[in-house]
DNA sequence: CATGAATGAGGGTTCATTCAT
DNA sequence: CATGAATGAACCCTCATTCAT
């Protein structure tokens, strides 16, 4: 599915207000307001608001498809480099793409399943990111670089949950760190390597055995 | 604020309506014809629809006030004991209450600070929630049982956020891990059982000197 | 109809917020609220909302109903005083009942005919007024200090037009004749010895022979 | 502001209405049915039900704005006979206009101050009729056919307060004049009529010097 | 191909009144 | 005799969508 220029727009803003007030809190008028068109044109251009948020998923979709691949069939790397680079990989994705994740942490907390397309997606995605770190893990367990009995979807569930749950929560952890001078720039930055250390250092005590480095 | 039992039979619908739909996406008239009651009571005992989703958070809030303090000022217990109840009380206490840890999720991924009386509990829970880690943590490093340099929000980040997101991808993680045959009670025991493990096992080898048992 | 001391206090908050916001603009419950009872009480003194209002014009209209009177039979006053006395009267008991005159004015302007008796009270009351105004100009032109041919209707519409024209737009007379520092009670006295001058001045010029004294 | 054929169906509808119901007494659903439109049509066109009898106000107002400003500036009258116009055509304005006039009665008797628009509007009317009144009196008192010291306030409220009163009393003044039996514009006529000669004959005894005719 | 006028359904809230106590 | 809990109707307004142009 190809999207034109003005559907493109109207993505965005879509994508910042469903972020914002969620897909019911967010009316057509709001977002044909803020993207300065009509509001007949989001049923013109998509047929209806759900077909808007499907729309929105596919775009984010093929957009992030492509990154998990290229780092488990990269062949140069060992084993804990690669779980390294998967976890500023998801960190950089969470946190530079902040309203769309926002949006999809709501769906998944929704009983909803607003229409079968976004579950679905949904349910992709996740498959092919727990696929990945599986695969990377077993690779490390092959070469015998990492522990047996690792539960790949608790710690996927640690790397995700981590990193969302600070997206969430980022103005409570800017108040009790005493970060609220810095800039959201630098923040993010600040975040991201903090994140990344703390990440790798559980990423290793749980797979790695000690003596790896 | 005390609520009578009509009253507090309309915040547990509207919890588990709000859970499923999100507050926009749920109508008052849901919820009074789940609760079987007309739609003007919900204004005539709260006042408006925020205002019953205040009273829901203020009930919760009540609830679960107390029991961070227990496990903290508890002197029979070592610091990694302690952490190892902590952890237990935040996955029972996240996994026995999910429609209402699914309405926080919601509340505090939105951008509308729906009430300050809601944003202010919520700030209020987590720096308790916050504190109490901390000051375990602290008496761990004082009696020269936990390392130095820890992050104690990051490690609240990998608690709450795995909890929170393995309660959020329940039906993935029972699908990915053969377990769609389990009831959900029998399901909820292995969850937090596996949960358990895994958490103790993170933070103890993110915060105890190797040779602590 | 007798009304015990909580249905007049009950009645006394109706025509002062019947006055400021209308029958239908005032709600029971503004009215039980400014009463400080249970909005039951409306109903329950006086069977409806409707009944109350007639309620309210009975009893100021029992208060009212003896002053005409008093002026016409008095045989020691010429025509002209009497027609002096009536307008003095006229204007103290509009000024002086502002808010039920309010409402009066009100009641006449709908088309509602909100019930038969508020209707049939303010045509007995009107047609009381006009037989006293004519009975006095009968009375000067028997004596000879009268014209003929005097427009009873007209004049009366004058008299009450006039102080209820003057009652209504109160805030513009002030405005305009730079009265905005007097204090009520300091302006309704000035008002109306102004309005009584220009008012004996205007009957007496319309109803009066010139040389009549 | 220009209003299309459809919204000048509805302020039409409207303006018979709320002179009929007051404005808190007409919902917008009886506007609606009685307009043969759909609900949302009001809020749709209007923006609310407050700014549907802003528009009927201001539209009113521009009508009969230019009217007081051509009697005034005429040249080729007398004041005597500017006054003699004057009356007629607040006669003419007010019997003309008799819902409209009805619903600013309401208004000025209401003490919520609906809206700003609303009370600039009618304080703005006010000022320029006072204006006008006042510069004719000032004319003759400068060519010397008037008087000194006449209170051009309580004279404006003569004018306006008599042709209110008869248009508020109508069915009493026919009951009362034996009338009944008239048909509306005959009436209407017969009204016209003697409200000019009383009137005018009132303003010329208060502001005239006697030898003037 | 794009628009804005128009719609019916449903949103949350307030209403005057009733009824069991 | 007096109360307050409870009700269903109606309130104004906003919703996503449609349709003629």
């Amino acid at each position: 599915m190809e999207y034109n220029a003005k559907q493109l727009q109207i993505i965005q803003v879509a994508e910042r207000l469903f972020a914002g007030k969620g897909f019911s809190g967010t009316s057509i008028r709001d977002i044909a307001h803020e993207a300065d068109i009509n509001v007949s044109m989001i049923s013109y251009y998509f047929g209806s608001k759900e077909k808007l948020i499907e729309a929105l998923f596919e775009v984010r979709f093929v957009e992030s498809a492509e990154r998990m691949e290229n780092i488990v069939s990269n062949e140069d790397l060992s084993p804990l480099q690669k779980i390294y680079i998967l976890i500023d990989g998801v960190i950089d994705r969470l946190l530079g793409n902040q309203c769309f994740h926002n949006i999809m942490l709501r769906e998944q907390l929704s009983g909803e399943e607003r229409t079968q397309v976004i579950s679905d997606l949904i349910y992709q995605l996740k498959l092919k990111n727990w696929e990945g770190i599986n695969s990377i893990l077993r690779e490390g367990q092959i070469k015998g670089h990492f522990r047996e009995g690792i539960d790949v979807s608790l710690l996927s569930a640690t790397l995700y949950g981590t990193v969302n749950h600070v997206l969430t929560t980022q103005s409570f952890y800017r108040k009790i760190n005493n970060l609220e001078s810095l800039g959201q720039e630098e923040f993010d930055k600040t975040l991201k390597k903090q994140l990344s250390k703390h990440l790798k250092s559980i990423f290793k005590a749980t797979v790695a055995y000690e003596t790896i480095e």
